[in-house]
DNA sequence: GGGCCATTGTTGGTGTACAAACAGATTTTG
DNA sequence: CAAAATCTGTTTGTACACCAACAATGGCCC
């Protein structure tokens, strides 16, 4: 079966951003077991921006309404996540990280880093400049 | 909440990862109605391996067996793909294009590289060069 | 003030993705 | 040859990820 259909799957982006994906979480589960990636990073951007609407963090951490509260749920449940009405605005329900989230995201942190060398590892130090560069133009 | 954890979500490769996954994704969806991703290249795999194993597949276009099987389903329920048992190794579901989906794919085959085009079009042509050869290092 | 529109969060549905456990078939090995 | 290990496909359960539809609230504007 000759296809000259010129279309090579192995070659295209987005199947090279689906196979460094799947490494990059194969890592990251292998090194942090208590959380998920974007549980975790969910819980970074709760303890960099404080008290924020449940929205406001699903844009922050580039999550749509769906899917942040499906992930915030989760932390709540392991108690790492206090949620409350905003008395101001009673649509809104203010989040922040309890001090059991802020504990474990500051003892997670090198962990974090860690990850992010180890996925990077097969680059050179300025290769990786140069990828994290290029990858960020195209989000 | 000043944090000297010297951890920024923003600047991760898993982040930047998911940003650009998500970012393709769109594009994909806004070009291609008809078929997802995955379900584009499983066809694709299919169209250019000829008759092969359901696990086969898998292996070939990145996915575990679990995922393969939901993927193929949906295929085969749209009568682009035809299964049949293997006579030689009975544990194994031999799997083909159908012609309505060997035609699918040729005809859709020139914009899922416009996709790809489309993706990368934020970086220059030497840029996309170094920028793939950089993400096949890491999957 | 009241109607219009945007925003916020929720729900339901579909589609990846992977782990774990399983049954059946095949291969390897003692 | 028989037991053990491996491979194949399936099922179940969890976790994103996004769409579309919805109710409630808030802001805007005439």
């Amino acid at each position: 079966m000759a296809d000259e259909t010129g279309y090579i799957l192995d070659a295209q982006v987005g199947f090279l951003l689906r196979r460094a994906t799947q490494r990059h979480l194969g890592i990251f589960g292998q090194n942090m077991a208590e959380l998920t990636p974007t549980q975790f990073a969910t819980l970074a951007k709760l303890c960099e921006l404080g008290a924020v609407s449940q929205n406001a963090l699903g844009r922050a951490t580039a999550m749509d309404a769906a899917t942040i509260k499906g992930v915030v749920d989760r932390l709540r449940d392991k108690g790492l996540v206090a949620s409350r009405r905003d008395t101001d605005d009673k649509r809104r329900l203010l989040l922040e990280a309890s001090p059991q989230g802020q504990a474990l995201f500051r003892s997670l942190c090198k962990t974090a880093l860690r990850i992010t060398d180890e996925t990077l590892e097969p680059l050179a130090p300025e290769e990786r400049d140069t990828f994290l560069a290029l990858l960020e133009r195209l989000g």
